[in-house]
DNA sequence: CCTACCGATCGGTAGG
DNA sequence: CCTACCGATCGGTAGG
């Protein structure tokens, strides 16, 4: 109600998105606020009535992703399942924002880095808990024997880069579909973690 | 003996070392012909009595590592070793580069789609012909009982996204030894293909 | 939301 | 390998 949430909100919205997709193909860098103008339907001086400059655009959708991946981490921890369910949540979770909000998550985890101080240090230590909660997660299956024994954080390294892999299956022409390749991956990675004594 | 293999050659290599190290760091688009000049130590002007454009740049650096990768995929497929040995070798050699020829093989993974055409439809064209070469090699496996029953392109993605994460070691503080990384990493990815019966 | 425009910087060339 | 410089384009602002 404070906000006028009308057109204004939903611009920017719109802003945001084609910033994205652009940002995925093309880099940040290589974006111009003149191709994402035209993108839009407005003149380049006009981004600047709904966003503040150029870095701003990177901010909002590294640290929307952030959010999103930070606040299913705290629901799965809150829940009750056992270790391996929970593992799997998270693991379900990355691979279906993968296929479905692909454009922004690929931009959060490869462009990031363009990030300016201080929002690029922010990134990064929210990324490094973000890693780090999940270890302990897999840890603690290790200590209840639910999970075999490896290392903790080059399994979580392993697991979520390979998530990343779904890039390749959406630049892929002849595709599984994301149902099959979400199972496909569940299965292997699951079975990365799970014991078979 | 053709070329003089003198200052000439050792500049240039030293124009195309520099130029990974800031690729990876700024990225391509980002990085600026005066700043590579002034890390090589000349003006920006006497880059082009070495290179041709920066768009050459980035071509030798990705196709060096793209070819680095092919002939050791044809050594592996050209020796007696068994499936799963083969795969061993393979995983091993990705990780070893990840970790000593980290600059190029970063900006070749990472940075390749700056390329232009025709460059960047042959590099993707190569890119696809190995992980090809690379599911054949673990369906025979499979045929051969050496691998448990998977789908092998999603393994080909999940391994080769998966060693990609070293990156993430390479930016950490706290790093274990390279010799145990390689070791932890190969110990799970292989067991992701190993059958357990 | 536009026109008009700013200073800075870009990749690259000419000419020596 | 340098000085001097090119046209193009960049992110962003002024003013309406």
């Amino acid at each position: 109600m404070a906000k006028t949430p009308g057109k204004k909100a939903s611009k920017k919205g719109l802003i945001l998105q084609k910033a994205a997709t652009m940002f995925r193909h093309r880099g940040f860098s290589a974006t111009s606020m003149r191709d994402l103008a035209e993108e839009v339907g407005i003149e380049a001086a006009s981004l600047y009535n709904h966003i503040n400059s150029k870095q701003e655009i990177l901010e909002a959708i590294c640290f929307e992703v952030a959010n999103l991946f930070n606040e299913h981490m705290d629901q799965v921890e809150a829940s009750s399942a056992n270790t391996i369910a929970k593992i799997e949540r998270i693991i379900r979770f990355h691979i279906q924002q993968m296929i479905d909000n692909y454009e922004q998550v690929f931009v959060s985890d490869r462009e990031w880095r363009r990030l300016e101080e201080p929002y690029l240090s922010n990134f990064q230590t929210q990324r490094r808990t973000y890693r780090k909660r999940f270890a302990s997660l897999i840890e603690k299956g290790i200590d209840k024997k639910e999970i075999r024994s490896l290392d903790a954080p080059t399994a979580v390294l392993i697991i979520l880069h390979a998530i990343g892999g779904i890039e390749s299956w959406h630049r892929s022409s002849q595709k599984i579909s994301a149902r099959e390749l979400e199972e496909n991956m569940l299965t292997i990675l699951i079975d990365v973690l799970r014991k078979n004594d």
